[in-house]
DNA sequence: CTGTTAGCGCGTTCAT
DNA sequence: ATGAACGCGCTAACAG
């Protein structure tokens, strides 16, 4: 069966495409006759308009790209989760793409979606600056969990300082003196803004910042507890673990586990995202909650607004949302 | 900064359109200076064809749509990434739909994609039956871990039947005589496929099927803690757990511990998919192994093929992934 | 080998 | 309130 289209319409019910096409968009300029004439010609046949005509057309292909580093890792999901289900509601389609933590697919997937007609772009967490020749198209971008350099970007992210202080001052509270730190090597954004309030917790409770207890890894389960063994069998002293992510901490948690380092009697935990691995493993993780699904929708919300009411119409280009301590087992 | 079309390459160059277009798309017909002169031009103004246009003029859009169910479920955001690793390189996108478990949304999503003029569809263990009016629309669709009625459909799955058995035999070698197995109350066809296995292995080694062992849950982990809890509750026996996926497993291994219930040593457990739940929790949780990226690479193959050489060209019209029984610690 | 022409399906003047 | 005509950017058929 071949697809119907406007010109069809427009002959069977007697009228012009032109129209068919005032009605479809509501545009006025059409009597309440041909509008019940049209849209039941519409309804009978099955018309869809052909997005990508239209698309032509107007130059709005009424279609967001989204960038993410790994679809498969929880805390992504849910942000692309919620930033779909803000967009598709308001008539947009989500192009998600994965990047796989690779500069080079993140640069080839912008690229595509600028060709593709994308009308903006939300970035998660990327690794590289958001190019210039895109950003001179006009294409709006939002990042998320992600600082760039270029100015006219706007910025949604945790309030990760507070976090990380918050992280740290749980630990302190419950007796921890020295506090091993587990961040990430690339000394991303957000991962720098909670070892800032890492150190400034230590500093307002009078607890020296030793850099031996500071441990850069990768940002997966191993290497943390690759980490926190090296460090048990070097023999160094501490009573604490603040880990950059929730998987750091359950890999530190293994750890101790192995070599029967009692949790939290002898060592306390605090991770970060309060993903379900923090939720879910036992002793339970004391983490810092990232709301990711108020983080994807919010720099949905701006998105649109920007795409429709222009970049100059946003106030604040820095949006940071709250987190939250939520206590469990591994500071019991 | 404007978007350079193809008229102004040609322009500039001193050729015609056409003859950029044939350059573009490597169609031949042109000599090789004035290919030189038109990738020169190209790369010179940062030339890129507006897709939209050439997808109007095709009627081809080089793009697939992905219906899911949920995407921050680990076990589709595989299969996910994986249908998105085979179909970029080979210069197609993907639309990545996610439904919530709603049989509207699907509807909704598949008609959408359909106007946006997708290539073809890959459904992931979708409730409801793909729309004829698609399928009419000679729309290729692959379908994975789902058994539509529609007879045109390709269909993916892995040989949940033998899962099935190879979970429960493994509880009876390892001495389980009263075996609950957890399934999902709404039952699917990989679901029904693992409790057909279960049946079978049951017969093999003469064990009685046990009607009220075969426990109906939603497919959560709370569900499935509350139903080992209250067949705990309840009195029953039982000495081991075949759940219908990981997350089940988990579940019931929560409610056993929370009753002091000693696993492996009084319940063993086996769950279904090897996801990451299942490798960390603690005890580790045997499981059957499902090759996500397999199934996902393998839709995605299929499909294209379809799109480039049609449907009768495939032979096989329902593909069985082999599975793989990993065991751990719930049967020690 | 290359240019000319004619749409793909739609929205949008500019008429009436 | 409605229709005719044009063109968005591109590819394919035909002519040379």
């Amino acid at each position: 069966m071949k697809k119907i289209t406007i010109k069809e319409i427009a002959k069977i019910t007697g009228v012009s495409s032109a129209t068919v096409s005032r009605v479809l968009n509501d545009n006025g300029r059409f009597s309440e006759e041909t509008r019940k004439k049209v849209l039941d010609a519409i309804e009978k046949f099955e018309y869809r308009p052909n997005v990508v005509a239209k698309s032509l057309r107007t130059s709005r292909s009424k279609t967001i790209g989204v960038i993410v580093p790994d679809i498969t890792n929880e805390f992504f999901a849910h942000i692309v989760l919620a930033i779909e289900n803000l967009c598709v509601p308001r008539g947009y389609s989500v192009f998600i793409c994965n990047t796989s933590e690779s500069e080079e697919k993140e640069k080839m997937y912008i690229k595509d979606l600028e060709a593709k007609g994308v009308d903006g772009l939300i970035c998660l967490s990327g690794i590289m600056d958001v190019p210039a020749d895109v950003t001179r198209q006009q294409i709006p971008v939002v990042c998320i969990d992600r600082k760039p350099n270029n100015q006219h970007v706007i910025m949604v992210e945790s309030d990760n300082v507070t976090g990380g202080y918050l992280a740290t001052e749980e630990l302190i509270k419950k007796g921890c003196q020295k506090i091993v730190m587990l961040r990430d090597e690339r000394g991303v954004s957000p991962m720098q803004n909670r070892y800032v309030g890492y150190q400034q917790a230590l500093a307002d409770y009078g607890l020296p910042l030793d850099k031996n207890l500071v441990i850069n890894v990768q940002v997966d389960v191993f290497s943390a507890k690759r980490a926190i063994t090296e460090l048990i069998q070097a023999g160094v002293a501490f009573d604490g673990v603040f880990a950059g992510t929730d998987w750091l901490a359950f890999g530190a948690l293994m750890a101790l586990k192995e070599h029967h380092v009692q949790v939290p009697e002898q060592v306390k935990i605090v991770g970060f995202d309060n993903i379900t691995v923090s939720q879910f493993s036992s002793p339970a993780i004391t983490t810092i909650h990232q709301d990711k699904a108020k983080m994807g929708e919010t720099a949905a919300k701006v998105l649109l607004d920007i795409i429709d009411n222009g970049l100059d119409h946003v106030k604040t280009r820095n949006i940071t949302l709250p987190i939250e301590l939520i206590r469990r087992e591994t500071t019991g």
